[in-house]
DNA sequence: CGAAGCCATCAAGTTTCGTTGATTAGAGGG
DNA sequence: CCCTCTAATCAACGAAACTTGATGGCTTCG
């Protein structure tokens, strides 16, 4: 059974991936690579940022496993970790369930 | 047609309710909503925090939309918004698919 | 080999966030 | 009316994140 806070638990990894996206510039990195993978070099122009900024992002995402690297020669082409995302989709589906059935009155207060 | 990158220019939200998530002590928080809502008194406890800290996190959540609060006499009960939790895994899954069609092959570079 | 291009990393500065303790506002109860 | 209780807010501080400019490692090409 999906438990997002045995996940939690198990590394921080839930809330690591949360915070990879968020930030605009890292989010709009992702809508880039909606398209299938593309190269650094393609993204730097288009975002406005600077080299070691995006490198920057592109790491946090990476190491929040949302993203993926593969070198060729000397550009590096970065893709979407579907799996990754089918997790959180997953981990934000489990959230709205309730854990042990349902509660009919709130609990009582002092 | 669902576009992230647009409710990400409209106000940010995106962004700053994945932030919201981005926190052990929040995803606590909201892990016990899941049954239903309920008191402030009954939180402290249980995730081990200060009053004003948790005081701090429920705003954060509250301001980014994904709980909110409902006062009577000297309590208040925070809630999920389930329907903000909908919007945010429809996010996600928007991102999982192309933009415009398939892309064969990657961009060139220079 | 040497110059040039692509990208990651580093050091330093600035901003934002999380945490703490104290104070304040508002509701109830004696 | 005064005392208590709940929860929000404030000021202050350290830690983490973001941004910038400079440097270095690799690869390619002449």
């Amino acid at each position: 059974m999906f438990d997002i806070l045995a996940r939690v638990r198990t590394g921080e990894s839930a809330s690591r991936r949360f915070h990879a996206l968020a930030d605009e510039t890292r989010l709009k990195i992702i809508e880039r690579l909606r398209d299938g993978e593309d190269c650094v070099c393609n993204l730097t122009g288009p975002l406005g940022t600077r080299q070691s900024l995006l490198s920057f992002h592109l790491r946090t995402l990476k190491d929040a496993g949302i993203i993926q690297d593969r070198k060729e020669g000397r550009w590096v082409y970065y893709s979407l970790n579907l799996d990754v995302l089918d997790e959180l989709v997953m981990a934000l589906e489990a959230l709205k369930k309730p854990r042990k059935g349902l509660r009919l009155v709130s609990p009582r207060c002092p």
